[in-house]
DNA sequence: AGGTTATGTTCGTTTCGACCACAAACGAAG
DNA sequence: CTTCGTTTGTGGTCGAAACGAACATAACCT
């Protein structure tokens, strides 16, 4: 972007001493062999354009801190001497956690996005915070006991599917767990004496999805997800999440799309949420005999009787849902999770040409519709890309404990 | 901000070089002080956390490019020494051009927002692209023989109501001018030999309003205009408008509002655009006996017969838009422009409350609705920061040419 | 062997912060 | 009313941090 688009620069930002520019180029050699995978010195100094001295003293210091480790270079075919690559060091890890109202799961993550373990306990009713809190510190032990030794905990990240006050890390209002004003965050820093880092879990999930996941590469990304509890999601916008003033932007579940549908419970009626819904679908499925809990692994079955209508109903919703979305950001992609994913999955050409139709011309013309990968590890990495923060902002002064 | 909240930081942006550092505080600097008005040298050392010495060194820079100049320090009757005021320097002019479809209009931008002079005509009939450019070229003449001697202009920005490519000028699509791929903004900048920048009406609006208007320091901010062309808006978020993949987000006048609404030109219907309309309003206040060019004037006049009840239900239809942006988007504030402000003048409380009921639970508490200042001169001053862009980016060789 | 691509090291430049001397305001004491 | 101390802030010099340029050297291909 050479020509700045108008209101790029509106906030005069704090004024930028020499040190800082030591902090950024760290920040930013690290981040990038942690969300592209191990990096030559070449092209690292391609990508960030600094002096190759400058890549070969950052990369040492990296290194020294135990953050990335140098390589044998590729065999590359080409000419030249070799580049040796910079890896993100897999000992560097930070745990995830995702309470949720049936099982709570824990997973260990390295620098470089790999799930190097996790375990998972499910719960036989919804879990009280002390309970969640219990069973997730023991989850961390067996966690933690399968991780190679020499590994470091950089801390940890909980992704909680509620309204989260990001700075105390304290659940504001969590409907589904029936949580509220829960300082889990610091509780469970307190149990472990590490850094936590607490997030709403499609805020969470979008991260992921963006830096690990369906959404690489795109700076400008939607992401829907449906589960048991609704319809979540997250905004990725100019490369950054949208957040609000509260961070509480990106309910994109509760976004209008009938004004004649039904009522829901956040106090409106007709939210997407409420009309292309789990509950919808499972009772759609048992009117044709299908079985609730096979629903969703049965969505493309039936072509015809009223689990099939169904399924067209909610599809067709969602396609005018996100066609709205779209006049509205713009995204060069959309990514589909939980069981939007399946649905999108078991109707995508209806889903796509529903958008086409709907969305305002030039806009839905470019964009990207996708099923998120990464499956039941988005929130783990995504979690645990919250523990990371801290670390790819600033790596200076930091030493590996080991 | 100093907990990461997730995703502050998904793009490794480039390296920073040692000389970016002075660009970035020189940057900072003449931003503030054209954002915020004349500041003391010791303000702009709390504000940018830079040493005294390093505030005077690029104090001194910038005043010698002609971009500042000190004056006297204001009566401050506190203790200690008084420091001298940073002001900016009105001698650095941008140019600004609406052409619109019943008038082309230009004005002249100091640096810190004053529009030192301006020039408007009337069309008959509206403008072709060639019709504009000439009387666009004529209007400035007009405008620069008002200017004081010694003004240097940095370059023309244009607002125009429709789709803008922004890094080639060119206006993609704009419907209600009936213009479609023209080159205005290359085409100016060749008549005139000054670097023009393009940008969608309601975009540049957004920025006047967040930087001058009546969205000043919200970093997470709404606009919506309503004009006879239909519903614009634009979003800041983050501190940053809201662009997209291709320059087309915020088309916040295609949401949805009701799903059994009249049809659109997008393509659907019940979009906020096709049911709070002035058109509508103009029907319904004839139907009362009131001259259609008077209606915006006489919203609030009468409290009941069909003219009232339209007021009434494009008051609900808006409540219930914003309600739903707002669960989207998070904002702190939400400001409302041309016949929407009226309408808001109008239907203030029956607005608000219906905000409040209608948004999703935490969200609407906290919101400010305004109206639009600045009036007729929001897209003067828009454009302006447009040109004055490039500038305020890199104010570093840059000498006033006078 | 020659060309190509990359690393490592030294040196110079840029930029900022720390420190010291000094300046300008207020206010209390003589 | 004058004087002196306190407070706040400017101006200039010096040192430290960080990056880029240049040169020598290393590893690979043809």
């Amino acid at each position: 972007m050479n020509v700045p688009t108008p209101g790029s620069h509106l906030t005069a930002s704090a004024g930028s001493r020499n040190e800082q520019t030591r902090r950024h180029n760290l920040s930013t050699l690290l981040t990038l062999v942690h969300h592209h995978g191990a990096l030559s010195r070449a092209e690292l100094t391609k990508l960030t354009g600094l002096n190759r001295s400058t890549i070969g003293a950052l990369n040492t210091e990296l290194a020294s801190a135990g953050l990335v480790f140098e390589s044998a270079a590729q065999e590359s075919g080409t000419v030249g001497r070799p580049s040796p690559m910079v890896n993100p060091s897999a000992d560097i890890v930070a745990l995830a956690i995702n309470p949720d109202i049936d099982a709570i799961e824990v997973g260990a993550v390295g620098l470089g996005g790999e799930v190097l373990s996790r375990a998972r306990r499910a719960t036989a009713s919804v879990p009280t915070p002390s309970e969640a809190l219990e069973i997730a510190l023991e989850l961390i032990e067996d966690v933690r006991s399968q991780l190679a030794s020499g590994t470091t905990i950089v801390g940890v990240g909980v992704a909680v599917p509620g309204l989260v006050e990001a700075d105390s890390g304290t659940v504001t209002r969590a409907p589904h767990l029936g949580w509220e004003d829960v300082a889990w965050g610091e509780q469970l820093s307190d149990a472990l004496g590490l850094p936590v880092q607490v997030g709403n879990d499609a805020a969470v999930a979008v991260v992921a999805v963006a830096v690990f996941g369906a959404g690489q590469g795109a700076a400008n990304l939607m992401y829907l997800n449906g589960s048991a509890s609704g319809i979540g999601g997250g905004v990725i916008a100019g490369g950054t999440r949208l957040v609000g003033a509260n961070g509480f932007a990106g309910e994109l579940g509760h976004t209008l799309v009938n004004s004649e549908g039904d009522a829901c419970y956040c106090g409106r009626k007709g939210c997407l949420e409420t009309e292309v819904n789990l509950n919808r679908l499972h009772a759609a499925a048992e009117a044709s005999g299908i079985a609730a809990a096979d629903a969703v692994a049965q969505l493309a079955a039936t072509s015809s009787g009223p689990f099939a209508a169904e399924v067209d109903r909610e599809a067709d919703v969602l396609a005018h849902g996100i066609a709205n979305l779209i006049s509205v950001f713009n995204p060069e992609a959309v990514v589909l999770g939980g069981f939007l994913g399946d649905l999108y999955g078991a109707r995508q050409e209806r889903i796509r040409t529903g958008v086409l139709a709907d969305a305002f011309a030039p806009l839905g013309d470019n964009v990207r519709i996708e099923r998120a990968q990464l499956g039941d590890e988005l929130l783990l990495v995504g979690a645990a890309e919250l523990a990371f923060g801290p670390l790819l902002h600033d790596p200076s002064g930091w030493k590996a404990k080991s």
